[in-house]
DNA sequence: GGAACCTGTATGATCGATAATACAGGTTGG
DNA sequence: CCAACCTGTATTATCGATCATACAGGTTCC
């Protein structure tokens, strides 16, 4: 009967090395027991475990010296940018490291039934679509789906999408932008997502969902951005509040920001090896924020 | 050369279509194209679209019905349950719903490298160590490794931890808990947490990482959670703060919450079919927050 | 009823992933 | 230097995923 599509050994090998790797139970600079080892404890072939390895391997997790062994490369010089929960990147445009963003879709037609709910709009009015990718250093970290109401979108052109925020062009148009909710979450990278962020399609991406009222309560933009874990993460500092009975965390506002031991800071630019695919961009622009 | 273990490509379409069905691209109640319209279009077999199908259908994606179609699934009611940031489920319990805890793993030894240092650690000093799955009208969504410096772990037992929120039992010790630093990040299921989610190997996951501090500074509690993307989702309401040229979002602060427009409420508890795996608890307890 | 679509199911051929085995060459430590 | 490990590489065999094709049976609509 039914063979339960089983992922790839590979894979599953790649992924329960990569988790112990990554949950520090290997911690970097250690030797992992040699193939034949790990192809005994996994009851696979010793060709099967050299796949997993190769992917950490290519992944940058692990370091392979003939003869030698293969070793847990130092995870510190690969720690994604931190982002704050309003998922501002300004302490790193001050770090001097540059953003910009590619332009990759733009036009306007009827919304989903799932955007035109939650921007509140009415049956039969259009929306401008936009998808963007944001890369840091040259490098795509996020890739941005936007829906805005075609009202606001016409005050705006397209050559000023790629290169201005949107939520500034929004709030140029006149309209008053104060309440916002958003929602973050996993999901798999498409295979669009995946060839945009340089990834494998079936890739972890982390997810936020936003989407911005002005006041009278009618939604102005829906934001669908997708993320490379690797390279994007969402921090927050908590502080403890509420009485006895009701105690719980919440988020602690206004910089200056609690721990910032010099721990996760001198994120080193990404060793750029594997010189494929040098991303040509169709259409770059600076752009802060 | 190199043949770049390309994922299956059942799993790619699948991953596709599942894409366009939770962005909203294709809409509930929609029927999809036939099968050998979906074949001819990714340029592949009807048999490999059929497992894709197999797939969504698995997950409740979609709904088939032979000699009719293959319809987009009423996504509304498998709504993932929303906790704001402080990992707070309070409103979900006020609904009724039930939460348990089942402990899977329990033992005191040393740090890896990364818990030590997040929690300023000592070298050669001992964590007490913890594997815990949350359930929620008996389906697992969370799976929970904590780390705890083995001064304070060894005031409580292993039965009171499965029984009582942990953070209770640390400020039970006489340690207060003012500070913490959280990230939120995405990962792929490993095949333990994979089993303990009840997902397959290689499924998107939620993941995040809170490190709790004594006033002093030192770590007293290391969380590494994760959670299933369709179970559980982060939310927050955002204001827009800060003068004009410095404007951002940020969280809306105390309750009553922005957005309750009875959207994401009615969560059904889930249809529960295949009845495989009935779930054996191994150690389960009630336990709130 | 009947044409035209759909899903469900089965078949044998093909190709890639995996297994089992063997050997070459580097590294380490006695 | 040499024994004992390691990674890198190659070979052949097997098994599962995929393909191409065909047919059965349900649904829809004219």
């Amino acid at each position: 009967m039914r063979s339960a599509v089983e992922p790839l050994k590979a894979r599953r090998i790649y992924l329960l090395l990569r988790d112990r790797i990554i949950a520090g139970d290997l911690p970097p600079g250690t030797r992992l027991p040699g193939e034949p080892a790990l192809a005994a404890e996994h009851a696979v072939s010793r060709v099967t475990v050299r796949r997993a390895l190769d992917l950490l391997d290519k992944e940058g997790l692990v370091q392979r010296k003939a003869g030698s062994g293969t070793f847990v490369h130092d995870t510190r010089s690969v720690r994604p940018i931190v982002a704050d929960l309003s998922n501002v990147l300004s302490h790193l445009i001050d770090m001097g490291r540059s953003t910009d963003v590619k332009l990759l879709s733009f036009g306007y037609g009827l919304p989903s039934e799932g955007i035109a709910e939650s921007l509140g709009m009415k049956p039969g009015e259009r929306v401008q679509r936009s998808v963007r990718v944001r890369l840091i250093d040259g490098v795509p970290f996020s890739y941005l789906t936007t829906h805005v109401p075609e009202w606001i979108g016409l005050t705006y052109s397209e050559a000023e999408l790629a290169a201005r925020p949107l939520l500034e062009l929004i709030e140029r148009s006149g309209v008053t932008t104060e309440r916002a909710t958003q929602a973050i979450n996993a999901t798999l990278a498409g295979p669009e997502a995946a060839a945009a962020l340089d990834l494998e399609i079936g890739s972890p991406l982390l997810t936020l969902t936003r989407v911005v009222y002005e006041p009278a309560g009618r939604g102005v933009e829906h934001l669908h951005a997708l993320y490379r874990p690797d390279r994007y993460s969402f921090h927050m500092d908590l502080v403890r509040t509420g009485n006895d009975g009701e105690r719980r965390w919440s988020p602690a506002l206004g910089w200056p920001r609690a721990s910032d031991k010099g721990k996760a800071d001198k994120t080193k630019p990404e060793k750029n090896k594997q010189g494929d695919k040098p991303t040509r961009a169709k259409r770059t622009t600076k752009q802060r924020s």
